[in-house]
DNA sequence: GCAGGCATGTAAAATGTTACATGATTCG
DNA sequence: CGAATCATGTAACATTTTACATGCCTGC
């Protein structure tokens, strides 16, 4: 029975804090959801209208300017429920993490093949930018101690921040270790 | 131009180290490639036989027992091309990890919230039993020690206990921090 | 006035999951 | 002889990506 509509689940968790139109939710996945799930704005309308239909969500309408209408969307109390079931039911599934370059990685064999130089210094790169970004983030949001009412965002912040150095340590070793062969 | 459909290419790969049948291919993402990627029989099936059609893989039949058709695949020259030039392409997308714990933990916003240790200490009991079984892995596989021929597959194994090892940390610590509130 | 961002949608295609469906073989 | 595993497929559905499509607002 693994929970499946994600998407779902994560458009409720942003508007239990805030109302947002369909465009702010899109703009999320930019920034801070993004380090860890993302969704295209294709996805999303669809979705908030059917949200709506079930009950679990409900708009209001905006006006910006002279026509520019908005939808700004709000919980009802069915989908904080639902959010809060969510929530509290087990996560037991492990989904596999579908890494592009591990998965290259897999299908190289010698220890002296010439691509995996570039390879590993192109995701230490990577990788590398990632974890600035998020120790940037770390420093905006809670300068560097936990603030009370974000318990969760800061100890994901803190476990990303964890899984990249462990990440850009791996690929440092291990271009090192190709280097004195 | 990110390029999609990764089971070929996973297709490709495992048939350019053995001849394979769909049922072989199925029962390796329950295994090794299991630890990285997931697909069912009901896609590679289908996957097989478009393969096949662009040239990229041929089959020839088996009689196991009596009657029992096997279709072993595998890879073709033109098949090869496309994998070595897959993997010597850049790879600059960093997906997002979707990771449904730490979306649920995202939506948590007080450090005394009675659903984080629950759901902590279950998260734990899965990433240590997915690091013993790596850690297995890793011996039966390597016995500590690089095997130049499959030296991809033990970068990748020693990355995933390193990852492991760095979840299962920072949960630990996590919970205790808890307990001492 | 025009470029970039705000704002909302639909369509088509690709990809992935779950369920349905069938039959053979091996081992106990 | 029956259960587990080998072996291959299709159908229906859900999810995700890419492209198409339109129009307003703000600041320069």
């Amino acid at each position: 029975m693994a929970q499946r509509n994600k998407l779902k689940f994560i458009i409720l968790g942003l508007l239990s804090e805030n109302e947002l139109t369909g465009y702010d939710i899109t703009k999320a996945f930019d920034s801070d959801i993004g380090e860890f799930w993302s969704a295209n704005h294709s996805q999303i309308y669809p979705l908030l209208k059917r949200l709506e239909d079930n009950q679990l969500i409900t708009h209001r309408l905006t006006i910006t300017g002279e026509k520019l209408e908005k939808k700004s969307y709000s919980i009802t109390d069915q989908g904080t429920n639902e959010l809060h079931q969510w929530i509290s039911e087990p996560t037991p599934a492990l989904s596999a993490t579908k890494d592009e370059f591990i998965l290259k990685l897999y299908f190289i064999h010698k220890t002296d093949d010439a691509r995996l130089k570039p390879m590993l210094t192109e995701q230490l790169n990577l990788h590398k930018n990632k974890l600035t970004h998020l120790q940037q983030q770390m420093k905006s949001k809670f300068h560097n101690q936990s603030d009370s009412n974000n318990f969760g965002h800061f100890l994901i912040l803190q476990h990303a921040i964890q899984r990249e150095t462990g990440y850009t340590n791996w690929l440092t070793e291990t271009i090192q270790g190709l280097a004195s062969n």
